[in-house]
DNA sequence: CATGATCACTTAAACGATTAAGTGATAAAC
DNA sequence: GTTTATCACTTAATCGTTTAAGTGATCATG
């Protein structure tokens, strides 16, 4: 039974053994901790190399406890869509670039996270050192749970909390552009079709929109302030009916690419043009946006970047935990602004 | 040293102590492998439940050698490029999609691929059960090399290989419907603006366009054929000097929608307009191709079915050695059919 | 020439699970 | 009343590493 052909994988042991060093010795030539003799050191290398052994991550892991693994917590309801969802995704790019630079693996968890009891296993089962948490739907306990489970943890769009680290952009900042803009084009009656208000974007951006009218001294209209969708879903009705208002408006906030598509559609359909008639000002500058008649004006997030430094915070988060043995730091908050990006479907109010 | 505060994570020790039991009857209730009284199983569960016990995967999966976990190696040249690819990040959506039915993680590598000594560590490292290889560019030889590191292997847009499986899209058939759905709408002078030769789409594309030409009784003209890029940067020249030719084409047959939207653009700037001087049609029907005006015919490819196919495939793959004890099973090769989606960019013949 | 350093390793105990084999008690069978 | 089966566990080996502590040889020191 001993002497069966070598099927499986070699272990460490059998390096040992082919050298006639002990498993200690390989393990010290594989990280370089020790002082050996260069020859014992080549030696090693060189059976490595003949019976093709790579190191098993598991035992490493389960002795050092690190895997050098990012996990990822798919914040929305189906984490596939959370792939191919242009805001996501693009956060996503900024994750791995960075997690690549550091060295480091992204594992996408596919757990389902609704409700505090599924949530958990596999975020602390050890097969990563921390995780990002990106854009939970508000109203989840997950980012109350969470952080007892895994202390290492930055989350991306995600209410605040003690003890975790969050990376968003500026809503406030990027409602407040988009409806400056139109105002300085001379706009008075502006509406705003929001997103989605289970989301945490939600209040922010509706007060940046507020507060622009506000510092104008516009009084703000109720009609005027439609909560849309953002898959773009709803956006055409609302238009149509924003249009058939008595004193119609000359500008619309979209709360995204999607919804401003459909607007621009619907303001057409209405015999009306863009921007001649109605501005229309959308939101994360998607690709589509740039590609479109007329060219959409919009605001630009800094998605990748987000993903980048919230990777950059998680991985000395647990460089931090790893020397200090799990003293928690206390929360680090990073607010990155958003660009208002001018291209052809905004233009100066029109004298009648 | 002993009575510190406990501030690591239990361990199944520390349950067994708890109650009083011994770790394997923690770890039968944990598996439900053998018959246990139901007060000890209840005993058990309420100790996990207290301590917020969650078992480490990294010890059962050193003991188990499985982590329901999936790897992807990402085949482009930057990997972070790849998550926002619009044609990798749908197989992606597939895989994830798939992977969560099934209850497997997806884990991302982040290594370089680039030269066979490079890779492989971490794709035999345990931390994942198989592993999925996307697109890899032509030329390299990670496909040689990757099988005898890791037998669950599954490739999609991979070049065929002996013992690993292979999941495509019928490039050969994209090809001849694109120029079919021309030449029957009467056109003769069909040009073709090819993807990257280095991708292994290249040929069977090709192909298919000569194939329909040459059922179509229409002599190829290699003025007509020009190797342009997927990220559409050289489409705009190679489109003006195809409207320059002496006898210009009615119809151009560009190897993606980036490149389509270009060649559009430069139809239009040459005073000519889409489609009633020249037809074109795209491939990949990317979000924005139903979005532009006109908007764009082109070739629909089943991405998302083939990241669930190929995950299938993996899936099953990595079952069977499980139980069978690693025998090599022969390798399987699917090919999903593109379809054409008609739209506003093509049209009949001009009779002139 | 005993003492101490230094070198180049080896020994052996973890890490946190799983699981085949063993055990003692009770119940059923003959 | 001995044998056998079943139940409900426990014992202990194992998975493939890492690493603190130990060891024997060689060399320099006072």
């Amino acid at each position: 039974m001993k002497t069966q052909t070598r099927l499986q994988k070699p272990t460490i042991k059998d390096i040992a053994n082919a050298c006639g060093v002990s498993t200690a010795t390989v393990s010290y030539v594989l990280n370089g901790k020790s002082v050996l003799r260069a020859d014992t050191r080549e030696r090693v290398y060189q059976a490595m190399r003949d019976m093709n052994y790579h190191p098993n991550a598991l035992a490493r892991g389960l002795h050092t406890k690190t895997m050098r693994a990012l996990g990822i917590m798919l914040g929305t309801v189906d984490p596939s869509e959370f792939v191919v969802n242009p805001y996501t995704s693009r956060i996503l790019q900024g994750v791995v670039q960075e997690a690549r630079r550091q060295k480091f693996h992204v594992t996408l968890f596919t757990d389902d996270w609704l409700g505090a009891d599924a949530s958990g296993p596999s975020i602390r089962d050890g097969r990563t050192d921390g995780i990002l948490v990106v854009a939970p739907i508000l109203g989840t306990d997950i980012m109350d749970t969470l952080p007892e489970m895994q202390p290492n943890i930055v989350a991306i769009s995600a209410p605040a909390r003690p003890f975790v680290d969050i990376v968003d952009v500026d809503d406030f900042a990027g409602g407040r552009l988009a409806t400056e803009h139109l105002i300085n084009l001379g706009h008075r009656r502006i509406a705003y079709l929001t997103g989605n208000s289970d989301l945490s974007s939600y209040q922010p951006r509706l007060a940046g929109y507020l507060a622009a009218l506000d510092v104008a001294g516009i009084e703000p209209d109720n009609r005027l302030i439609v909560e849309s969708h953002f898959d773009g879903s709803l956006a055409g009705a609302q238009t149509k009916a924003l249009l058939e208002l008595p004193e119609r408006p000359t500008a619309i906030f979209a709360g995204n690419d999607a919804i401003a598509f459909q607007t621009v559609s619907a303001i057409r359909d209405a015999g009306l043009s863009v921007p001649e008639d109605v501005s229309v000002v959308g939101y994360d500058d998607m690709p589509a946006a740039s590609v479109v008649t007329p060219k959409l004006t919009t605001i630009n997030q800094p998605l990748v970047e987000i993903g980048v430094t919230a990777t950059t915070m998680l991985i000395e988060r647990i460089a931090a935990s790893e020397s200090s043995g799990g003293l928690r730091r206390k929360a680090e908050n990073v607010l990155l602004a958003p660009k208002l990006v001018v291209r052809d479907s905004t233009g100066p109010l029109a004298r009648r």
